[in-house]
DNA sequence: TTACACATACCGACTGGTTAGTCTGTCCCG
DNA sequence: CGGGACAGACTAACCAGTCGGTATGTGTAA
């Protein structure tokens, strides 16, 4: 039996991911060490160093696990055969709600870029310029359709949105008054008011 | 002559907060030594220590001189005697404004809240709610004036405006093609846009 | 089927480097 | 001459990453 499960059923590299995740978002990178890291998932160093080349490693694969997720996310509504305004709606809402579902991951997202290595920043960089060209087209799309206002450049509202959503991991509470979908209802709500012509 | 001036006209506990501002700003708090503040501030480190208690407090004195200021001005724009439409957008462009004028000291704010002592941390965050509270009182005055929609809880509203305000440290450049004013003005509409009823 | 080689998956003591904060002492001013 | 304003060496703690070692599974050849 190899060791890569010992204990409960999730491999090694896994559980290592979700414990660096946790204790990244709530005492930050720098004040997380690695011994608390591998304690957290059950293991030692010498497991964590085989499986990932160093600390920043394993931030980068949390930024590229979210990466992934909202950039399909983003497609799969973007493409969808809809008239634009419910695309972009419904997109809006959607990157709240994954937003809300893992605020963790939202919350070292945001504040933790600037650790990562520089040639791993500028990779994540590139990557999240992607998803912000995709979230822009769709709005330039309905502002050349006569649909959205074009009051505002299309770059500073996809600006002005994402802000809120970073904010997110700020104040929003699991506990609080409103569940995730009403605050992402709320949200598109309002950028979709914003840019009524 | 008291060395409290040396060098430059600035007094040295000035000059300590302003290397500080810029270093965590440029590098995070954690990753900046306090040799290297000393050092840009041109002392040692009995200096900063005569001055301040810890690295912690001069991370404190930042976000005080950040709040003070801000909502200085809101109250200001809020107490007016304007019609509640101008009041409000007159705040949250300057909000926009002064921010940008200060991008260190809103990066510092947004990115390092988790490095304070827990004590200094409540403080903070104590001031923070009295400033988003008149900011929310303003958006109810207008929406039981009946000149702001009702659709959204003014709560959310507020959290909306302060994420892209938030968010402005990520991505404004002072080279780029808009200027302080017109990205409030922008961000201003969109708020006011969104709040038509 | 057994025996041996080899790889994968880890363990945990150790190293080299860094850091916040302390403390003793010096210098100048009133 | 007493005290505020510093200087700078020192300490105690911590931490990322290394490395030699061990255990377990797998392929293979006799």
């Amino acid at each position: 039996m190899p060791r890569t499960t010992d204990g409960d059923g999730t491999p090694v590299p896994q559980r290592l991911l979700a414990a660096a995740t946790r204790l990244f978002a709530e005492q930050g990178y720098d004040r997380t060490s690695v011994q608390e890291i591998v304690e957290a998932a059950g293991v030692t160093k010498g497991a964590l160093y085989h499986y990932f080349g160093s600390k920043d490693d394993l931030l980068h694969e949390v930024y590229a696990r979210v990466l992934r997720l909202q950039q399909e996310r983003l497609d799969t509504f973007a493409n969808a055969d809809e008239p634009v305004e419910k695309r972009l709606r419904d997109a809006a809402a959607d990157v709240v709600v994954t937003t809300i579902e893992n605020l963790d991951d939202a919350m070292i997202f945001f504040r933790s870029m600037h650790h990562l290595s520089p040639e791993k920043n500028k990779q994540v960089r590139a990557e999240r310029r992607r998803y912000h060209e995709r979230f822009r087209a769709l709005i330039e799309e309905g502002q050349k359709a006569g649909v959205f206002s074009t009051a505002t450049p299309a770059d500073l509202v996809v600006d002005y949105h994402f802000g809120s959503v970073h904010h997110l991991s700020t104040w929003y509470r699991p506990d609080g008054p409103l569940g995730p979908q009403e605050v992402a209802d709320h949200l598109a709500d309002l950028l979709l008011r914003a840019l009524r012509p």
